[in-house]
DNA sequence: ATGTCTGCAAGGTGCAGA
């Protein structure tokens, strides 16, 4: 069963590259973010002619997420964060795929920092935290994918020293996530790829992707049930340097079918 | 500070957000 998560950054843009990834790669479920679309403008069709069936939560303009499922009907348990009804931006969606409760999450960027928005950052942080926590307590297994808009250690990024004050790197962003994966979920690429330099995201400013200047921002965060069904993970890159990309890569891991 | 994209409301360009 593989499982990939994938900041699209508009679908509209992004649909030939969506459907060509999809074609090629044959994930079974995928998290995307920044649909930057609103709820009437998911192209639902064209992906259930790809063999996709998908639960959505868009908005006008940005964020946006969604989780698709190939040849299953992901089964929608929640849309948005507890902990906060005024919260308008859609930043999280959760369904179950063949027993597996997959949490699509698009956490805010929170930048420039400090200021309201790392103010909004780091309170959303602390919904996705308790509301990690009570899944966990729930004893299902659990996948919480998506673009974290968090470098967590030095090893991800090309200079972290120039990332002192960004809110991706601000140390309580990265305290934050630290703490989220004290709880006991496993950082399912560090995990796979314990000392190398993993890209997931490369600016389009400066030639970032052809000097490999990126980051890893997306991940995907397993509960302790499913770390022995780990087989592998990767980031397709070839993707990021095809024509009118993302300026994000997808991201999958593998897992064993069933329960070992 | 810069750089480059997307989507939007206009309106054939400029804005916010990333």
């Amino acid at each position: 069963m593989k499982i990939a998560t994938y900041n699209v950054n508009g679908i509209g843009a992004r649909l030939p590259v969506l459907l060509r990834w999809l074609r090629e790669a044959k994930p079974d479920v995928v998290c995307l973010q920044e649909l930057k679309a609103p709820q009437e403008r998911f192209p639902a069709e064209a992906l259930q002619q790809e063999g996709y069936h998908a639960v959505w939560h868009g908005q006008k303009s940005w964020n946006g997420v969604a989780i698709l499922a190939r040849g299953a009907e992901p089964k929608l348990t929640r849309r948005g964060l507890p902990g906060d009804p005024e919260d308008e931006q859609s930043r999280y969606i959760e369904a179950t795929v063949k027993e597996v409760l997959i949490g699509c999450l698009y956490l805010p960027n929170g930048n420039p920092a400090p200021g309201p928005k790392f103010d909004y950052k780091l309170q959303w942080f602390e919904r996705l935290s308790a509301h990690a926590h009570e899944l966990l307590s729930s004893g299902v297994p659990v996948i919480l994918a998506g673009d974290y808009n968090v470098i967590p250690t030095d090893l991800d990024a090309y200079k972290p020293e120039r990332l002192i004050d960004d809110a991706l790197f601000r140390p309580a962003t990265r305290s934050a996530f630290h703490a989220l994966l004290a709880q006991g979920w496993t950082d399912a690429v560090r995990t796979t790829y314990p000392s190398d330099r993993v890209y997931t995201f490369w600016d389009y400013f400066r030639n970032a992707f052809d000097r490999d200047a990126g980051m890893r921002i997306d991940h995907l965060l397993l509960s302790p049930q499913l770390v022995s069904r780990l087989v592998t993970a990767g980031v397709d890159r070839n993707v990021r340097g095809w024509e009118k990309t993302s300026d994000h890569a997808p991201v999958w891991i593998e897992l064993t079918d069933d329960p070992a």
